[in-house]
DNA sequence: CGGCGGTACTTATGCGCTTCAGTGCCGTTG
DNA sequence: CAACGGCACTGAAGCGCATAAGTACCGCCG
């Protein structure tokens, strides 16, 4: 591998010291304007990078932060969500220089070894943690690293920075649209019950059917793991009732996709007979027939949001909670009042 | 941050110079069994860990490797391939305590950038490079960086190592399953043209089809950009023509599920007039009713064989060509013979 | 019994950077 | 005019580890 420059090179190159060469490149007091032109040139010329190596072992910055993603690999993959959030975060760690190490592992416990192996190793400058959880070990762990994180869809409170989105709110406005389309029996396809998104969205959904006057024999929640596959038994069972729900709410695209493919299988047309309503929206809601109304959240913007407060937090801000866009409400075929004949 | 021991932590509490430390942790000669173990014991209890900055440092190994992806932000996150491969990717990586760097950007000359900054900073030890092009920079990049790489589906030859799958034979093995179903007018929904294995797709597509003597006029492909709008849009198109192909063969699962809507929309009953067959299996191939007929790669095995390879070629070995597990077609209810009535 | 090779260590140096404690110089001030 | 403070810069130490170059000791042989 070619020898790559460091400011040794530059020093002697620009005739001044090496704690020059650094004060220069580094915005510091201590040159002056002339002499740091020049050592600026001269790395230029060079092309010169700073060695991440060096100074982290120096600066104790390891110029990256962490991301590990907690899913059992066969529920991997098919949802849009992550590499939008990926995608939104690295924008603006880019513009700062900062690298993400991204690990998938199995379970919450695998990722809890993560954390203390890259704290450990000193890989990372802080982590954003995802998918919390109603009982969460991570915010604890964490804290007893003294490791920077933000929460992403986190409720807030406790030592760490979290982003969230309203999804009481949003669980409100779909509630909304479906009662003034004259639904009256519907059915939440919850994600994981451990998930906290999940249970801010069940808890919105209890009250706000109680303020409609629908009780939970006609609105109500089940849980699944957000695979298609359970989606999909899901919505088989609660079909398969004497009283079927007229709507369904879906916690994910993927699982929308899987339940409308289970109406379509069951001859129960779509939106009819039964209305669909997903929850994120994707590729997925647009190819299937009907395209299904979804929740369109803006997720690289969230992702941005995330990367924006953990540097803050690097910086030594304190901990905040920051709320993304309002999600919006993407009414498309899928939701029709439901036809007096059935 | 509480105070993480090193390794004059050990050295102190061991009785022993660091110097031995360091040799005992990293199984090199010159300490006594006893010594040894006495170390290891010590290293243990305080819970230490390599500081992967002073191990970079000094070992001129930085203990990463690198992932970019190249994508514009709309065609991200439908397709499972990602995810699962760099699942794959880490249960090796994991097991040698290799770090992965992931970066998603817009365009290759943004990638080359990545790299170039990479290598700079000495961030990583190596990459991984997805999404081959039939004219590609990146392979000399590399190779001028003399950063080591292993092409992910790439076609070897050059100087790097390359993990690939047989796509002239998959594409063999559904155009049989077709002809031996009776299709005789098939057509290719490629993936982007530039893609080195969409142009192994397509002319072992035209070579198979010559063989079973069906000429371009019967047998052909178009491209698209991988995304389900072009798919759709491509879909629309081919099926609006006075002979419409009997058989549709989509270039990855997002498209064939956007293909199969359009499919429904058009109230083109498949498998009965239209047979559908996707290239890669996820999630998205079951939900769709009927279930689409789909080309399984395992391609966690993928990542798992392209991570092997990258470490093999660090440790120094020769580049070599490594041909993954081969896919297998799986039929389901898309496909059928034609039905002689249309 | 001197020398020799091997084992089991220690000491010292360096990786590339940051940073702190100087040093020399100049302009200002009482 | 001596004392002083500020500026522009240098020198050196140190981050945690790897490693080359010693050193001390032991057993063995001629």
């Amino acid at each position: 591998m070619a020898r790559r420059p460091t400011i040794k090179d530059i020093a002697r190159q620009a005739g001044v010291s090496q704690s020059a060469v650094s004060f220069a490149l580094n915005d510091r007091p201590g040159v002056s304007t002339d002499t740091r032109a020049r050592i600026r040139r001269v790395a230029e010329e060079l092309g010169w990078q700073p060695n991440s190596a060096a100074r982290a072992l120096s600066g104790e910055r390891s110029g990256a932060v962490g991301l590990v993603l907690a899913r059992p690999a066969h529920t991997l993959g098919v949802e849009s969500f992550f590499l939008q959030l990926v995608s939104g975060i690295q924008e603006v760690l880019a513009a700062g220089r900062i690298a993400l190490l991204f690990q998938v592992v199995e379970d919450i416990d695998a990722e809890c070894a993560v954390y203390r192996r890259w704290w450990a190793e000193r890989r990372v400058d802080g982590v954003l943690v995802v998918d919390p959880r109603t009982r969460d070990p991570r915010p604890a762990l964490l804290e007893q690293l003294a490791l920077p994180a933000v929460l992403v869809g986190g409720a807030g409170g406790g030592a760490h920075s979290s982003v969230w989105a309203d999804d009481a709110r949003a669980m409100t406005r779909i509630l909304e649209h479906l009662h003034v389309l004259g639904h009256r029996r519907i059915t939440h396809i919850a994600g994981l019950p451990g998930l906290a998104h999940t249970a801010r969205r069940m808890a919105s959904l209890r009250t706000e059917a109680a303020r409609l006057g629908l009780g939970p024999d006609r609105v109500r929640s089940v849980v699944t793991d957000y695979s298609d596959a359970e989606g999909a038994a899901a919505t088989r069972r609660v079909l398969a009732e004497p009283e079927p729900p007229t709507a369904l709410v879906y916690d994910n695209d993927v699982m929308a996709v899987a339940g409308s493919a289970v109406a379509a299988e069951l001859a129960i047309p779509v939106p009819d007979r039964l209305s669909i309503v997903a929850w994120d929206d994707s590729a997925l809601c647009r190819v299937t027939h009907p395209r299904l109304t979804a929740l369109v959240r803006d997720t690289a913007a969230f992702g941005r949001l995330a990367a924006e407060e953990l540097l803050a937090v690097l910086a030594g801000g304190p901990p905040r909670l920051r709320e993304a866009e309002r999600p919006r409400l993407e009414p498309r075929e899928s939701t029709a009042p439901p036809t007096a004949a059935y």
